[in-house]
RNA sequence: GCGCCCGUAGCUCAGUUGGAUAGAGCAUCCGCCUUCUAAGCGGAUGGCCGCAGGUUCGAAUCCUGCCGGGCGUGCCA
């Protein structure tokens, strides 16, 4: 709609110029925003205000210019001046509701695929290996889940990378415990808590000289691929993920053992990739390191800044295993786009690690990358996020404390629900809610955790949302009829009809501010707007009740189903499931 | 020191490429269930958009300076 306003405006500017009423060089920018006012009409553009200066006339005299000279569309009812030299246009109420049919009659809300898929990789998750998932893995894990979904939805690409930590100098410690575990514990090994396993590993790495031997020992021997480190490796990497797979596979999160690709994976490439580095010139040997120099980066001496690439022992950094990554995904998939969901501390790291690839020519200019960046968790103190004893929170501890909380307040709202249906139900709230409580901000600043805010169910929230979209099959309930059944004529005659299906209409927009931008809050915000317009729609329209015509029925039904729909799939996209009874 | 990010209601956060009167939720207060699901709806209170300049017809948004905070800044990731 707005693309079309877009199109009758360009052309407008052609015929203006033509008629020498803007000069021949102007090449403005058409601008269509949407109207925060209904008495604006339906889309309103500034043009008149931005050639004003130009064509040396006063901008509501040109605005009149513009209007005399806009093709004609039957999707324009009106077209007003206002203020300064808006031209408003008043879009016909009819067109709107053909355009919601169609919403209605399709299981994807009429949203069609783009006509150029890219390749796509998206970079998120992230956990370490021998650690549990704690509560801030959260933001990567499931505004990455969300965005691959949305990619994916509109028929792009999408290949999702777990680049799992999964690799480093402390596996030689890991090893050498769970080596020792095994030797005390024989068959019966329980890996249950990583943290402790980890914290274990650590004291006896720093207490016992001859264990802290053996780790060093082993890290060599695990780099040099050895049979036994391998294995033993290999377990580490498997008890964990299987772990972390329990808790993707509850939250609904999209990533399988498919998607791992840690940092071992890139392992190989780095001996060659600083040979190459080195040989086209970029990288030089550096106080024993191989450093390369970024003049774009300025050290804390003014002069560029070193970014080191392989250390004086021959170990290599995470800033090679990015460079390594980047090359993979472009020489393996053919990437076009790639996103990095990481936290934006790490913000400079990327634009190193980038920048040293594409002028190694591993990133052709016609793939990007981008940092889908956001802050960390912080307690209410301000300070990082820790619990009172000072570990981190895990985040199969905030899922359990969500679905017991949602157990608690679907048995007092609802007491017909018991058993298996009452910890389904419970489970699709109190998921949606963890994870809608983080899609829902957009902060590349840190951000505070709290756990009533994200564990409410009032509000802003999923539950809301679910909420509607369960009214709204409690309609059809009511109305006995089935909703793929319905094919009526939508006529928008009150107030919030019409609000309603406005807002239906801008799903589109959603959907590709989040593919665009990578910021799935777009579309939490959408949802909460169009479920507050159905709300009041629902409050002001009744359905199902006495003196209600059978045309306003049908057509309400219609709206309904629209509605339905379009949150059906936008919180699909979200990776959070509708319910039909909550 | 240099670089990046940020500062919006009591709290948590939106605010599109510069647009019309800066918005939600929570909290507080007032109404609405003889029920199409009150996890809701309607309304009220609450703002020096960190401060000061500048650009513009128009600035929370862009530019400059300052104040305040976070992060990064050569051998962890």
């Amino acid at each position: 709609m707005k693309e079309h306003i877009q199109q009758l405006l360009e052309q407008t500017v052609s015929r203006l110029k033509a008629e020498a009423i803007i000069p021949a060089d102007a090449a403005p920018r058409v601008q269509v925003d949407r109207t925060k006012d209904k008495s604006h009409g339906d889309l309103a553009t500034n043009l008149a205000m931005m050639l004003a200066k130009p064509a040396k006339k006063n901008p509501r005299e040109l605005a009149g210019l513009i209007i005399d000279h806009l093709p004609a569309s039957e999707l324009v009812a009106k077209t007003e001046i206002a203020g300064p030299g808006f031209i408003n246009f008043f879009l016909d109420p009819r067109f709107l509701a053909k355009q919601i049919e169609a919403m209605a009659d399709s299981d994807r809300a009429n949203i069609a695929p783009v006509a150029a898929p890219q390749t796509i990789v998206t970079d998120y998750s992230a956990p370490n290996v021998a650690k549990e998932m704690a509560v801030h893995h959260i933001r990567s894990t499931v505004i990455g889940d969300a965005v691959t979904r949305t990619l994916e939805f509109m028929g792009h690409k999408v290949i999702r990378a777990n680049h799992i930590g999964d690799w480093g100098t402390q596996f030689g410690m890991l090893i050498a415990y769970l080596e020792k575990m095994e030797n005390e514990n024989a068959a019966d090994m329980d890996l249950s808590d990583l943290e402790a396993f980890y914290r274990e590993a650590k004291k006896n790495y720093d207490t016992d000289e001859a264990f802290a031997e053996r780790a060093r020992n082993y890290v060599v021997k695990l780099q040099g691929g050895d049979q036994y480190c391998n294995t033993m490796w290999r377990k580490l990497v498997d008890i964990t993920m299987a772990q972390n797979q329990a808790i993707y596979d509850r939250l609904g999160v999209s990533l399988s053992n498919d998607n791992i690709a840690g940092e071992s994976l890139y392992n190989p490439m780095l001996p060659e990739i600083v040979a190459d580095l080195t040989a086209q010139g970029l990288a030089v040997e550096d106080d024993g390191a191989t450093v390369v120099f970024l003049e774009e980066f300025k050290g804390k001496d003014g002069n560029p800044m070193g970014v080191i690439i392989r250390k004086r022992d021959g170990g290599y950094l995470y800033t090679t295993t990015d460079i390594a990554a980047a090359k993979y995904r472009v020489d393996n998939y053919q990437a076009d786009r790639i996103l990095y969901f990481i936290d934006s501390r790490q913000a400079q790291h990327l634009q190193q690690a980038w920048l040293i690839a594409r002028k190694a020519n591993y990133l052709p200019e016609s793939t990007t990358t981008e940092h889908c960046a956001f802050g960390m968790m912080l307690g209410k103190d301000g300070k990082p996020f820790k619990t009172r004893s000072g570990g981190t929170v895990k985040l199969a501890d905030l899922l359990e404390e969500a679905h017991q909380r949602a157990v608690k307040l679907i048995g007092d709202k609802n007491p017909d629900l018991q058993g298996d249906e009452l910890e389904r139900i419970a489970h699709t709230v109190a998921m949606a809610a963890v994870k809608y409580s983080d899609l829902n901000k957009n902060r590349t600043t840190d951000y505070v955790f709290d756990w009533d805010n994200m564990l409410t169910f009032e509000g802003n929230t999923a539950p809301y949302m679910l909420y509607a979209y369960s009214r709204i099959q409690s309609i059809f309930r009511k109305a006995g009829i089935d909703a793929a059944s319905l094919n009526g004529e939508i006529t928008l005659s009150h107030e919030k009809e019409e609000a309603l299906a406005n807002k239906l209409a801008q799903f589109n927009d959603a959907v590709n501010g989040v593919a665009n931008k990578g910021m799935p809050h777009l579309m939490c915000t959408y949802l909460y707007e169009l479920a507050g317009a159905f709300m009041s729609f629902y409050e002001a329209c009744p359905i199902n009740k006495d003196g209600v015509s059978e045309q306003d029925k049908a057509s309400r039904l219609r709206l309904c189903q629209a509605t339905a729909n379009t949150l059906k799939v936008g919180l699909s996209l979200l990776g959070i499931d509708v319910l039909e009874r909550m």
